[in-house]
DNA sequence: TCTTGTTCTTGGACAGCGTTACATAATCTC
DNA sequence: GAGATTATGTAACGCTGTCCAAGAACAAGA
């Protein structure tokens, strides 16, 4: 009755439904209608589960092609994409963090990545490299975007930066007035990304007839 | 006998030692010889246990000074010190990005930067989106390397992308070597930061003689 | 049809977690 | 010394992941 794949699919519907931490054996079980133990049985461990589902969730996420005429479009299209996908769907994204398995999560987009890099002529350890530094920096912006969710008003980076008692009196006061409000993240995201590929990517010359 | 300092001090101590997740309530009380409700009632939640924890140890990762002759290196060494003292310091950074405190954890450091980038001449808005920009690639490199120590092999980067079961047969062989083995993540980040740094932070004219 | 073996499901327990209500002891204040 | 404040302890509640041993369903062989 209870297959593996169903236990999955209610799984992430419970995630994508009410968050990452109302995914508990107890609650998996009670929505299924059966006992804690028969997920057991299907699915293993709660690691177990939680790295299934992260899997298929990600060969899910994979599915939307790449635009971009250059090397360096395509490449930048790639992270963009798992930036987008990630948000989407937060609280797959979230769990994955959780359970260390975001590189899981975005596998297929990071192999997407490689093909895009060896279209753009780099390849081996450079491509390593270059695959590190991109996927490092769209994690840091969705840690970054991630946390603003659920964080209690007084661990936010408006109010832990903007609220200085009288010292940090050296600072401008539109830096303090801009520190107090929260930055354009997808804007910002895009033009980092934008600094980090280029600086790893070789520019296309044959794609622009103008250089 | 139980003063709220010599809790956090403890407290510190457990963490360094055996790590983010040894901090318990009760662990902590039985290291300090005490009722698990002392703790309660001397520093309050759990929550607000780990938040005093981490913005202590803030203040006390600012000590070192900030080195470099032009405004970009300056700034540079900051988002530097971020990183070495979070690598030092890794579990506290751990239990901070698993409270999502990690802006309070480098409040004082980035508040450093902020004052190097008004030095460079960015202030306001544009001063926020740099921090924003840097802190994120920071964080995001932190993750990695703290990803790394505790993550089962069956999810590692390597693993995870290394294993491809003869799909992904159009990845250039040297590429796929070099998938399977662990990057050098000081230096990717080094460089990585650099572009970032560089996209955001103008160059300091007068501080090279030779441009 | 009865039996045997495998697959699947279950109830109940265990240890651990954060947290709290309540009772007790120590200390200071008048 | 009486009373209030401060500090600590006991015992429980509800939640978590996990496992064990017992049972139900079902397939196939005699």
């Amino acid at each position: 009755m209870a297959t593996g794949e169903e236990i999955l699919n209610r799984a992430l519907a419970l995630v994508e439904a009410e968050g990452a931490e109302a995914l508990t054996m107890r609650r998996l079980a009670g929505e299924l209608g059966v006992a804690t133990t028969t997920i057991y049985w299907h699915v293993g461990n709660r690691d177990d589960l939680v790295t299934a589902l992260v899997r298929r969730h990600g060969e899910q996420m994979a599915r939307t092609p790449v635009n971009g005429d250059t090397a360096r479009d395509r490449v930048l299209d790639v992270a963009r994409l798992i930036w987008s996908t990630s948000l989407e769907h937060r609280e797959v994204t979230r769990l994955a963090a959780a359970h260390g398995a975001s590189t899981l999560q975005a596998r297929e987009l990071e192999l997407a990545m490689a093909r895009e890099l060896q279209a753009a002529g780099v390849v081996g350890t450079a491509a390593r490299d270059a695959m590190r530094a991109i996927t490092a920096c769209v994690g840091g912006f969705l840690v970054a975007a991630l946390r603003t969710d659920k964080t209690p008003e007084a661990l936010r980076r408006t109010t832990v930066l903007a609220d200085h008692s009288a010292d940090e009196a050296d600072l401008d006061p539109a830096t303090r007035e801009a520190l107090a409000e929260p930055a354009d993240l997808p804007a910002v995201f895009e033009s980092t990304l934008r600094a980090v590929v280029e600086s790893v990517v070789p520019a296309d010359l044959s794609a622009n007839a103008y250089l």
